[in-house]
DNA sequence: CGAAACATCCGCCACT
DNA sequence: GTAGTGGCGGATGTTT
């Protein structure tokens, strides 16, 4: 159970993905019943700690405070060719040793490739750094065309962007999507982007923007996932051949067509095992899967667990929680 | 589980 | 010349 997550910081942090730590785990929802971290930045030199953008961060913690975290978050670093301190890549070992989780943003995948976390591991970080990666740690498998990569103890995602995406994903295994989506809405990013999903976007406007045809299909296609739908159908119902509209889709969406639709039906499923006591079968159905085999199939791929056990262990998470919360209210 | 049938995806290229 | 379209074929992935 996540409760303890700690951000370590060096000179020249940079302060939007230090921000986006303190947003995501630092700033207190538990009056909206959300889950509530005990948090810190941690100055693994001494204080204060210049960020890249110039300003200074003064913190109280310092690197003995990694200790306690069940997380802690690289959010990245300021020379990839530099070594970071010895004592920060022991408390990053340590840490896995423990069971905890380690994840970094960015540039901070070379932190965790310093400590060795990486080897045998698969990885990303910026594309614009990840062959630089691959060069240096050969050890790791890096994939710079992936958004984040959850491997288990350690997790690692690209550009700046995608370190949202990443928190959230831990959010939404740790507490269910339902949670991750009340703090998307909160801080008013998309709900989820899958890890699979390109960095690369060609066309810079998100799927809800304006009202081109796109975006209009895709929320048809969203309400009427329970049916077959086939990509070819999708391009008639776009007026366009099979090949212009998958074309357009991935330059709009970053993902192809069909992946998209697996996407949708594997979110929609995992809202009706945290949200209802139906039968797995009938999830499946609901969710246009089928068949429970076919559900299976895709939900462990993506989530990696099966329907039964995510929403057992997302059961007990949440009765856990809603225990807490009358302790708090009470 | 694996094999066979089927769909999707993507580079290539001719065409508007 | 540039930009967009869409058919084709085979690698790859999905469904039965």
């Amino acid at each position: 159970m996540l409760k303890n997550v700690a951000v370590a910081i060096c000179q020249d942090a940079p302060a939007f993905e230090i921000g986006v730590a303190c947003e995501v785990f630092g700033f207190d929802r538990t009056a909206q019943g959300l889950p509530g971290y005990d948090f810190a930045v941690c100055a693994c030199e001494p204080p204060p700690i210049r960020t890249s953008s110039g300003f200074s961060i003064d913190t109280p913690y310092g690197i003995e405070r990694l200790a306690e975290a069940d997380l802690i978050i690289i959010p990245g670093w300021h020379d990839i060719h530099d070594r970071p301190p010895e004592a920060l890549l022991q408390a990053l070992r340590d840490a896995v040793d423990r069971g905890s989780r380690v994840m970094s943003m960015c540039t901070g995948a070379f932190v965790l490739a310093a400590s060795g976390l990486l080897d045998g591991r698969r990885a990303t970080t910026h594309w614009r750094d990840a062959e630089t990666l691959a060069r240096h740690y050969p050890k790791i498998t890096v994939d710079p065309s992936v958004l984040y990569i959850d491997d288990g103890a350690v997790l690692t995602s690209a550009g700046t962007g995608s370190g949202i995406d990443l928190c959230l994903h831990v959010l939404r295994t740790e507490h269910g999507a339902g949670v991750a989506n009340a703090v998307a809405r909160r801080m008013v990013v998309p709900p989820h982007r899958d890890g699979g999903q390109a960095q690369y976007i060609d066309t810079p406007v998100t799927e809800h923007s304006r009202g081109d045809d796109l975006s209009e299909l895709l929320a048809w296609a969203r309400a009427h996932l329970d049916q077959p739908l086939t990509v070819q159908g999708l391009a008639a119902r776009a007026n366009k051949s099979t090949r212009t509209f998958a074309r357009h889709f991935v330059a709009v969406t970053g993902t192809t067509p069909h992946q998209w639709l697996v996407t949708q039906r594997v979110e929609m499923a995992q809202r009706l095992l945290e949200e209802t006591d139906e039968a797995v079968e009938v999830v499946a159905q609901q969710s246009g899967f089928g068949t429970a085999a076919m559900l299976r199939h895709h939900f462990g791929q993506r989530r990696g667990t099966s329907p039964q056990m995510y929403r057992r262990t997302f059961r007990s998470g949440s009765r856990a929680r809603d225990r807490h919360r009358v302790l708090k209210a009470g």
